[in-house]
DNA sequence: TATATTTGCACAATCGATTGTGCAAATTTT
DNA sequence: AAAATTTGCACAATCGATTGTGCAAATATA
């Protein structure tokens, strides 16, 4: 049912009714009576006006667009989450693009989401080339997780470098020297800003000797196959500091399979941190990022640009477990 | 810039631009030349078509609805993923919903998707109260892993049954006997099939005086909390079988802190394969959905619904996966 | 009673696309 | 050369809402 013809269903113009149901009414001096009768057609009808028109009227969607890498990446699965409850709090929906970190599905996303005409862009971007950002659209953005170094688009994100300094320099402190990072992807902020805590913890304890950067890629598959490598070599490093919680996974696997233990063999800290950490075997010790507060300061910070206010970036802390996966080497 | 700016801009009619830009350029004898300069003109000014103005005139938004209970459980981000592989195959998008199995917020998100016109819709549901499914809006429904069994409204989802009755027979072949069910949410097809396939076990080897059912909820606090009462039973359980991932997780927490072991004191399997079961300390027992498989049948079989070719109900086989986690107990 | 003001609602344009139909101009056929 | 076809494109309606403005009728004021 439309609200023509609800509105000749009441005997009345398309008008009356749309300034009732909109709320309009004392505005526009409609009478209660007819008001009334509105209310009731519409109750009766169980008439809900088209939203399509409406967006197209009202030039806005109340629609975000949510881009991630990977919705099966428990980190994102969590954030999305916490988003999806922040927007339903304001009456936005999510339209879900997954880019799988290809910079191609991300530019395929950002274009499909423009020409739906979303309010606002949440954006977790891949982070290789951002030409397709810079674009001349309007459309507010906020980055999340990773950001771009040498754009002014607002970010929101866990300060990556502190978390990975002080699980480095935990590991050192443990009597660890010869420490190997599995990197994600190499080109996102994210990865970049762990590494230099990793490098700068290495070389203010003066081992910058031992620094070595393996691997490439979020996923469990990296971790296990860098791993594998690592155990391999005559040199094998005493810990292994994962990226991510998937990179520490494939890591666990793979030193499992190797019929190696950790820590016995090998420490290990992953960046993240996930429910299951602690009943691994060994329960593992990680850098919890703040994910409820992520999601939550992003789309506070979206709604912002929204309204036009000025926003700021937003680097959260993180927080630092420890569990069972690291030895004390004694010196 | 509007298909009208640009029909300015080369001097024709928004007629001609928009039969060219939607390839119908030999149906209408637009001449080659003509063609030719509304595509470069298009080019040139970085046209793209506002779809919410096409979705109006056209009546279909290439949009899907996807309303899940928890998108931070990773059965359901996994399936989300495969969701949206095989849509954005097929050129459509997914409008996201996380009802947190409320039924409230099941009911909000359908009518919030059904007012933007999705062109389909993908539910798993919470699967209390379905009128708010039965309506009238003639959109097409396929729900996922869970079902309505007295309703014809197309599903497609794991044999719960089978799995759950082969996971019990196989405790019960190990000699167990007091085996606990640790279950999800009771109203559910998925949590009273699976109840189903234990009950028939337990009857089948004449141990139903066994049966035992205990909390409600598909967490991990759930599988805590209900796992720390058991285990203060006089009559403790010998195996538990949790009825999804994040309640034997729960259930493994529990059973740690009392500072039991499994399996030495007591069984657990888990409904559900997460890739991090096989490093939990012992590697976990579980019964394997086929989740990508779900994903894509689901997509099909909506896509089938919405060209209109018939249907049918899709039960999927799941796939035991043995590990540590069951004693054999010596009778 | 005549005029001014307020009340209550409807007309018609608009958002940006798509499309059935009509009508000249160009071309072909007789 | 006249008639019939074909070619190439534009007019205007449409999708379903929202909204600036206008105009009677009702009421208040002078």
């Amino acid at each position: 049912m439309t609200i023509k013809e609800l509105a000749q269903e009441l005997n009345m113009s398309t008008t009356t009714v749309s300034r009732v149901l909109t709320g309009q009414e004392k505005k526009y001096r409609i009478s209660p009576k007819t008001a009334l009768r509105v209310r009731d057609g519409a109750r009766k009808h169980k008439f809900e006006p088209n939203q399509i028109a409406r967006n197209l009227r009202l030039q806005e969607t109340n629609t975000i667009g949510l881009i991630i890498p990977d919705i099966s990446n428990p980190f994102f699965a969590n954030l999305a989450r916490t988003v999806e409850i922040e927007l339903r709090r304001r009456d936005k929906m999510i339209l879900l693009c997954d880019t799988k970190d290809e910079t191609s599905l991300e530019k395929e996303s950002l274009h499909l989401l423009l020409g739906r005409k979303v309010d606002g862009l949440l954006v977790a971007p891949v982070g290789k080339k951002y030409d397709h950002f810079i674009k001349d659209s309007k459309v507010p953005v906020v980055l999340i997780d990773r950001y771009f170094k040498d754009q002014t688009i607002p970010f929101v994100t866990t300060d990556n470098y502190q978390g990975a300094y002080s699980a480095t320099k935990f590991l050192i402190q443990k009597g660890h020297q010869n420490i190997t990072c599995i990197q994600g992807l190499g080109h996102t902020s994210v990865n970049e800003n762990r590494i230099l805590g990793y490098r700068k913890a290495m070389e203010d304890h003066k081992i910058s000797n031992f620094i070595r950067i393996s691997g490439a890629g979020y996923s469990i598959q990296n971790g296990y196959e860098s791993t594998r490598e690592l155990l391999q070599k005559r040199n094998r490093p005493t810990a292994i500091f994962a990226l991510n919680n998937q990179i520490a996974l494939g890591a666990m696997k793979a030193v499992k399979e190797a019929g190696l233990h950790i820590p016995g063999d090998v420490s290990l800290i992953a960046f993240d941190e996930q429910p299951y950490f602690e009943l691994l075997s060994p329960a593992l010790t990680a850098i919890q990022q703040p994910m409820q507060d992520i999601g939550k300061v992003a789309v506070e910070t979206l709604f912002k640009l929204m309204t036009g206010e000025t926003v700021k970036n937003q680097m959260l802390k993180p927080n630092f477990i420890e569990r069972e996966s690291v030895k004390s080497i004694e010196s």
